[in-house]
DNA sequence: CCTCAGTCGTTGACACGTGAATCGTACGGG
DNA sequence: CCCGTACGATTCACGTGTCAACGACTGAGG
């Protein structure tokens, strides 16, 4: 026998629970992003972009702005904006200020799919997560959600 | 003013716990598999394919019998198995019973990259996963998981 | 000025995921 | 025995993600 001073590896049941809740709620995201893109043909990207541009100032920003503000790597943002420019969604136009940068600009057709796409997007939201759980369940998951990040050092403010 | 019998959108607090939640998570498992592919080359894919194949008789299987087991599209399976194989991780043979179909054997290689894999990789889910919680908010992800899969229909096992 | 390190955005090579089409084989019914 | 349908596995076209390398440009210093 040896002397754990502490577990190193999760017991079954914890090792059981890490499975169940992963893999569930990654179906719940891929029910609510399916739903998004049978609506209105937004994925979860497209959805994400153009939620951005549209709260900014004149539904336009730096691309690296908006890589920034979503969190995705520039090379992501570039090529999913490549896509979103094909479909009319966005336009990229060059910058005045720095000759090396480019405003991204949300178009009429993105701001229409975007406004068309959030009430149905916010339902199937509704549907498939919030109704799942009762008030107290989602308290715990919001709790549990914070102390991981905690957990994580995210969210240093500072 | 309406008679909403039912809202039909979140509340801006479950939204926010649903973006919270969603997005902490993912972190979580992006860390995880990082860590695994750090230590071990294999990327999360790899791991459960292996691990599949390694409680397998003879550590082999039907291809489609896999992908069943697994829950992956044949397809995916099929791509993900051409990597690994280029690796030297599994092998595919013809199958004598139906020449339609092939086995997928686990080679030594890919035997022992998944077993000096796991210790490491159970290691990294306590880190980063079980040890940000409590008891207590473990049990709470774990109900609350199995309330949204009873939700979603899903686990209909008879 | 001019140099040069650093930034902006894109590109290339690759891993990974889905759905539709394809191709060969299996097998039950004429 | 042969035919048509069903099935196993792969392939294709595409969307999506990472990282490293690149070319264009900026801006602080000599």
């Amino acid at each position: 026998m040896d002397h754990p001073r502490r577990r190193q590896v999760p017991t079954h049941d914890e090792l059981a629970a890490w499975r169940l809740h992963i893999e569930t709620f990654e179906i719940v995201r891929a029910r609510i992003e399916a739903r998004l893109h049978d609506d209105s043909g937004l994925s979860g990207g497209d959805y994400r972009v153009l939620l951005a541009l549209s709260e900014a100032d004149g539904r336009a920003m730096r691309s690296s702005e908006l890589a920034a503000h979503i969190e995705w790597e520039r090379s992501r943002l570039s090529g999913h904006l490549g896509r979103m420019e094909r479909r009319g969604l966005v336009r990229r136009e060059p910058c005045a200020e720095d000759a090396r940068g480019s405003r991204v600009v949300l178009t009429e057709e993105g701001a229409r799919a975007f406004h068309t796409s959030t009430l149905p997007h916010l339902r199937a939201i509704k549907d498939v997560f919030v109704d799942a759980l009762t008030p107290e369940q989602l308290a715990h998951l919001r709790d549990a959600a914070a102390a991981t990040r905690r957990h994580l050092h995210l969210d240093e403010r500072s």
